[in-house]
DNA sequence: CTCCTAAATTAGCCTAACCTAACAAAGTTA
DNA sequence: TAACTTTGTTAGGTTAGGCTAATTTAGGAG
């Protein structure tokens, strides 16, 4: 959804986030954080580098570009909202939220992302009040019968 | 998620759908369905018969075996399930819901995927009733502000 | 029945993304 | 500063999944 693969996206996003916590990025770090070797982190730095994404003078540390940067924050964001409905809306376990979030954020369509955060802004917006819907949904999953309309306003 | 490749997914689809539709599957098909030329749905083909999944004779039709059959079910639900979630509980446009759909139906969780079939279920059981929930959450998207409680029970 | 065309296959090539093993540079410590 | 350890790089290989071009088969038309 950016124009770069999926490999890229992970890379990207994995040095963005290792720049929030570290003073410096290196090889070992993202190695680590996306689980292959150091010479495919090599390979990928060499490639994202050429395509102007990612800085590195040879055996020194790894920093994103502006436009680089861009694109991680943009794929970060992806991330964080895909989390954000698994576990706020769906009332998911975090970690699967988690992992499921790392899948698909790959994936998803401008107009998807804008409805689900959406949504997830709306959930959040009447949080306090106990939110109605979240309160039916959630019965309906437990307990798989759907719960009496609101004697109220008759509605779902 | 079913332990077979997005490709090997996207073939078993393709030909569970075109044997809905046709009387027998033939290369050629497959290949329109799916952009790719012949050559690459043989090669396919030839990899998901030594798994068990397809079989056909030489120069001949393509068949899912029975195991075949079942995996590629799963994945269609899957496709299904996204692209209900999204049209029907998002509001996305058909075409947008289809697309995305196919890309994600490879990521979807169990957990997740029970989820969202949960608020699929939820939004059709009460579909007739003009689903409060649903008509002041597009409200939301639409005018981006939050609609007033409902006056009978005050709850969002 | 023969020939022609469309479909299927084979052979051979390419790219992305990973890997291991060997080597090189940097940094740490005695 | 010399030696050792850690980190980074290079070289070379593998696999999945696609492609084109050339060949083979099957099925329909004359």
């Amino acid at each position: 959804m950016t124009g770069y693969s999926q490999s890229e996206e992970d890379y990207l996003e994995a040095l963005y986030m290792i720049q929030l916590k570290n003073k410096v990025t290196r090889v070992k770090d993202v190695a680590l954080a996306l689980d292959v070797k150091m010479p495919s982190v090599v390979a990928a730095v060499r490639s994202l580098s050429e395509k102007g994404l990612v800085e590195q003078e040879k055996y020194g540390h790894i920093e994103l570009t502006e436009e680089g940067e861009k694109v991680a924050r943009d794929v970060y964001k992806r991330h964080q909202l895909l989390c954000a409905f698994f576990h706020e809306v769906l009332g998911l376990d975090p970690r699967i939220a988690e992992e499921d979030a790392c899948r698909m954020e790959h994936h998803l369509s401008p107009e998807t992302r804008e409805r689900l955060l959406r949504i997830v802004e709306y959930i959040r917006a009447c949080k306090d009040e106990e939110v109605f819907f979240l309160k039916r949904f959630m019965s309906f999953v437990n307990t798989g019968k759907m719960p009496e309309p609101c004697p109220g306003c008759k509605r779902y």
